[in-house]
RNA sequence: GGACAGGUGGCCGAGUGGUUGAAGGCACCGGUCUCGAAAACCGGCAUACCGGUGAACCCGGUAUCGAGAGUUCGAAUCUCUCCCUGUCCGCCA
């Protein structure tokens, strides 16, 4: 969410950041809430005006009423600045939920090295490994079904398409998965672990920005105002709303392992074979909440810790960088995290670092106190995927086939799956 | 799910419908004292918004005592609804 401020004090830069992204319709949005802006803040000098009125005659009534004289006269003045009053505030009412509605709907302006247009635009900014020829290799449906590891019969009907069944080998795979991962991100890169509710409520959607522009995609239960969350990032960003944390404390930084869930509504037809779009994943999620001034550091900190993982399963991956348009509602810079799959011949977006500057640490009130003293600032807020399960599984076996068409297992990954070999 | 008891500033904790933005304490900041520190003493110490010249400082105003609505000239204080916390009971992995 952007400060009213920027509305009023920086619109060029606001309307500059809006191009950029291509999201011209927030343009005549932005105008709007300038208007509306000037007109909230001329009737709260009228509203206010009055209500100094009113508590200088309640003053008067009261001293009156204690000399024993009536103020009948006071009294009915009174109750008519009264009856303006609320007719003011409640016109202001209806003014300032228009306002936050817009802020609420403005994605954030993306940072100077991220570079303006869509998807065509967005570059690789460095590779690791080499991606494996695909001409012999089966897709990882074929060889998860043949050996037994992935059962999509069975999810789709107990749940419906996209929901995933593993078994035997293939389910310890994923407890492994988490337990690498975890592993890795509490002892070699310093995360507290948590263990998070995946059912979370409007103020926590709100916060890391899901809501309200995406309600559609996100899983509601029917008979009470909560969410099943399509991301980690969401409790464990939410954690810290409404606190004020130390500079000393900064950066902060979690891990934690969840089930995540994504009605994919806009996405039907894509993907449907396989584990490339499914509704419910695991999925390991970083997140770090920094000063201003470190933020831009600490993403590539973040992102080094998520390759750090596919470097482990020694799959051959392309760290990207979005361009404006491509980059995530709430992101000010985001790099994907790419695993090249060969049997499906395709690279696999399995992790997305974002560094969402203070736009989710506004929306979830969420600060810190400078050292140095002065008032609390808002923190910065970055996360990333640490991984996710299915695309790596998918990338897994298809990358690690072998000509037996058994799948070799890493050496990091076989010490928690118990097994160098899935045949 | 039922029955009680509560929700006040960073924390604890007073508060009779009328200078209560809110006593007192703790914490914190500045000062006196001290070789230095502690103790003691003195002083300061909420936030947001609107306005006053652009920024700073400052000044004026408005709002905020879990949230919302209501009663009243006037609500932290009275009424209603909701949320949350605690205790007990029931149910349950």
């Amino acid at each position: 969410m952007h400060d009213l401020r920027m509305v009023r004090e920086h619109i060029d830069a606001l309307r500059a950041g809006m191009r950029r992204r291509g999201a011209n319709d927030a343009l005549s949005t932005i105008d709007r809430a300038a208007e509306l802006d000037k007109w909230r803040r001329e009737t709260i000098q009228a509203v206010e005006e009055r209500k100094a009125a009113r508590n200088a005659i309640s003053q008067q009534v009261g001293q009156r009423k204690r000399g024993g004289e009536a103020a009948d006269d006071l009294q009915q003045q009174s109750r008519a600045l009264g009856e303006e009053i609320a007719r003011l505030d409640q016109e202001l009412a209806k003014v300032e939920s228009q306002l936050s509605s817009i802020l609420l709907e403005l994605p954030n302006i993306t940072l100077d090295q991220v570079p303006a247009g869509g998807e065509e635009n967005n570059s690789v900014v460095r590779s690791w490994g080499t991606p494996r020829e695909g001409a012999r290799v089966q897709p990882h449906w074929e060889i998860g079904t043949r050996l037994g590891l992935i059962d999509f019969e069975r999810g789709a009907k107990i749940s419906g398409s996209g929901f995933i069944v593993f078994r035997g080998l293939g389910a310890r795979l994923v407890r492994s998965l988490m337990n690498l991962m975890l592993d890795v991100h509490t002892g070699d890169h310093s995360y507290e672990e948590i263990w998070v509710p995946v059912v979370v409520n409007r103020t926590s959607m709100t916060g890391t920005a899901q809501l309200p522009k995406f309600e559609e995609d996100m899983y509601a239960l029917k008979d009470e105002d909560l969410f099943l969350i399509p991301t980690a990032e969401v409790p464990l960003t939410n954690l810290y709303r409404d606190e004020i944390l130390a500079e000393g404390d900064l950066p902060k930084s979690f891990t934690a392992y969840s089930a995540c869930f994504r009605r994919e509504a806009g996405a039907a037809g894509k993907d449907t074979r396989g584990l490339l779009r499914v509704h419910e994943f695991d999925k390991i999620e970083l997140v770090r909440y920094t000063t201003p001034e470190t933020s831009g550091e600490q993403l590539e900190l973040l992102t080094g810790h998520a390759e750090k993982i596919l470097q482990l399963l020694e799959l051959p991956y392309r760290v990207v960088r979005l361009a404006s348009g491509d980059t995530g509602f709430a992101s000010a810079h985001t790099y994907d995290l790419e695993s090249y799959a060969p049997g499906v011949g395709k690279w696999l977006e399995v992790s997305s670092c974002s560094n969402f500057t203070d736009f989710q640490a506004r929306r979830a009130n969420i600060r810190y106190k400078p050292t140095e003293g002065g008032k609390p600032r808002f923190v910065h807020t970055l996360n990333g995927s640490g991984l996710a399960f299915p695309r790596i599984i998918a990338s897994l076996l298809e990358h690690h086939q072998q000509e037996d068409g058994s799948v070799r297992v890493p050496a990091a990954l076989s010490k928690y799956l118990g097994a160098e070999r899935l045949s």
